[in-house]
DNA sequence: GCCGTTTTCGGCCCGACTGTTTTCAGTCG
């Protein structure tokens, strides 16, 4: 049984879960998040370290004693310290501690008064009536556990450009409130996260009580879980969360940095300023009682001699050693994209012809792009046989004699089959521009085995770009388990690229793979993978997401020039 | 449990809101 980060992380959290219900030293059970969250957002598995003999890295947060437990884990698969503490604490008591409302004490108290150790039994303590013998439970609280018993899917995350359409018609809805100034994203979502929780919006007003009333009464919630003067918190009906602040706009810069995070950011950066005499809060930067920083996010910063951060580093990954030293990374932006090298036409699944797409590809500004559909393998997407390719190009050939449009590459999406083999003859492969290689079936075979798979693929002489790497559809398919190392060190040899994929789903490489690719020294294809022509708009996401994965200009195959892409694109012959 | 321009001990980010209370603990972000 292969041990991944997050099955680190995830025993990491269940301590400090069992810690805090046993009183624990609430800064060790701080120790143990801390040390989750960094062991998640680490892009190489520590296991594959650890296997190969290498020193465990210099991990913040992670000191002698949490460094033995990962060894412990990753060589054993178990963790005696996890063992001894569930040994004291009922199991199904944890359960409780996520429920709205609960924390580690009042569910102790419940445990101690009315003998509660599940959620089954805690549902049946609120049939009784008994929770209100409680010290410190009303009614209120007692409605709030009863919903949530109830209904236990609340707190799903959301794909974060799903809830950028629920949020871009409230904040027009705040922005029309008189006396309103600026309505802003902060949280999760500016930092350009995958998926977002909820969504963290910063207003400026005159009058924050109309605001607050106007959030309220915003046709869209569905309920209100607080209101007052200066915050509110609702559930709209799509399920999405929203935290409403309003701010003096003197706090602005503060707020925005508060509230944007991540938490782990923030509490480096305070730390950062407590050592220089400072407290930083969302209202400002303070010595004593002077606000000496805080307008900005740009001065909060400078106030303890850091440069701005763009918020997609927030995750004190090392953002803030690099901005120390200088060494921030210049972030590629969306208008550096020059060409979109996977883009379906209406010959397979998508649904415009290649004329039309083309043309949507120049209103996206783009100065080229591959056409890649999809090979004959995969019946369901009519994929192109060796005919209908043939008058593809010969179609694609015509197209690029005129002129005003961006140039048209010529590739396929071809299928990567269980062996790693390529879904279409070399004669055929070998006539194309480029080839975007990718897995679509077959997804359940072991980490080994698949990695292989996709080693074979990579050999291949006319193979160019791995689209999609692990195959992920977030929130529906988990990654595939490959050796994301062997695998780019391998297209680094060949001379092959990785794709970052645009679809919100996908976003595949993700943050951690585009941070190895930068290693590796490949190439990251930033790809729309269009099926329609108003998709070329995904690339934004995608560029959201190469910036969280810490990629610049240099770092990205198609900021390239077609003339400075062509030499990139041809093979030697293996 | 971690960490060091306060370095091997003694700190550890900070404030708003809720529900219950009658001055505040707990939760949340």
């Amino acid at each position: 049984m292969p041990v991944h980060n997050q099955d680190i992380a995830a025993i990491f959290d269940e301590m400090a879960d069992l810690l805090e219900l046993q009183q624990a030293n609430p800064f060790r059970v701080r120790a143990y998040r801390r040390a989750a969250q960094t062991v998640r957002a680490q892009p190489r598995e520590l296991r594959d370290r650890i296997e190969a003999g290498e020193p465990l890295p210099k991990l913040p947060g992670i000191g002698a004693d949490l460094g033995a437990k990962i060894a412990e884990i990753v060589h054993t698969g178990r963790c005696r310290a996890l063992e001894k503490l569930k040994r004291k604490v009922p199991a199904g008591l944890e359960d409780l501690l996520h429920l709205p409302g609960l924390g580690p004490a009042r569910v102790r108290l419940l445990r101690d008064e009315l003998g509660v150790t599940s959620l089954a039994r805690l549902k049946s303590a609120i049939d009784k009536g008994r929770l209100r013998e409680v010290r410190g439970f009303g009614p209120k609280l007692e409605t709030r556990l009863a919903e949530a018993v109830a209904n236990p899917v609340t707190g799903r995350r959301m794909l974060r450009a799903v809830a950028a359409q629920y949020t871009a018609s409230l904040i027009a809805h705040l922005e029309a409130v008189p006396g309103v100034s600026q309505v802003v994203v902060a949280g999760s979502f500016r930092r350009g996260r995958e998926t977002v929780g909820d969504i963290d919006l910063l207003v400026t007003a005159r009058n924050p009580a109309a605001v607050v009333e106007a959030f309220r009464s915003y046709d869209e919630v569905r309920e209100v879980l607080a209101a007052g003067g200066t915050r509110a918190s609702a559930r709209l009906a799509s399920g999405l969360q929203v935290d409403l602040r309003i701010l003096p706009r003197p706090s602005f810069g503060a707020a925005l940095h508060y509230f944007t995070g991540s938490k782990a950011h923030n509490i480096h950066v305070r730390r950062m300023g407590q050592r220089r005499g400072l407290k930083i809060n969302e209202y400002g930067v303070f010595r004593g009682e002077r606000r000496v920083a805080g307008q900005s996010e740009e001065s909060v910063f400078a106030s303890v001699g850091l440069p701005w951060i763009a918020p997609e580093l927030r995750e004190d990954t090392g953002e803030i050693e690099a901005a120390r030293s200088g060494r921030l990374p210049d972030l590629i932006e969306r208008r550096a994209i020059r060409g979109d090298l996977h883009v379906h036409t209406s010959a397979t699944d998508g649904n415009a012809t290649l004329e039309d797409m083309a043309a949507a590809a120049a209103r996206a500004g783009l100065e080229y792009i591959a056409c890649t559909d999809h090979s004959r393998y995969l019946g369901a997407y009519r994929g192109l046989d060796e005919g209908r390719l043939e008058r593809q190009i010969e179609a694609i050939d015509r197209l690029n004699e005129e002129p005003g449009r961006p140039f048209v590459l010529k590739g396929i999406e071809v299928d990567i089959l269980e062996d790693g083999a390529l879904a279409l003859p070399d004669a055929l492969l070998g006539r194309l521009d480029l080839v975007v290689a990718a897995v679509h079936g077959h997804f359940g075979l072991s980490g080994r085995r698949q990695t292989e798979r996709l080693l074979r693929a990579i050999d291949h002489p006319f193979f160019t770009i791995l689209s999609h790497p692990t195959a992920r559809l977030i929130g529906e398919r988990a990654p595939l388990p490959l050796d994301l190392e062997r695998i780019l060190a391998r297209c680094a040899e060949r001379g092959c690229f990785i794709e970052l994929n645009s679809q919100p789903q996908r976003l595949d490489l993700d943050d951690a793979g585009c941070r190895l690719a930068v290693a590796h020294g490949v190439l990251v294809s930033i790809a729309s993978d269009a099926h329609r022509p108003e998709d070329f708009a995904l690339l934004e996401g995608g560029v959201t997401q190469a910036r969280r994965g810490w990629l610049e200009d240099a770092n990205v195959l198609n900021t390239r020039t077609l003339a400075g892409l062509r030499p990139l694109l041809r093979r030697t012959m293996a």
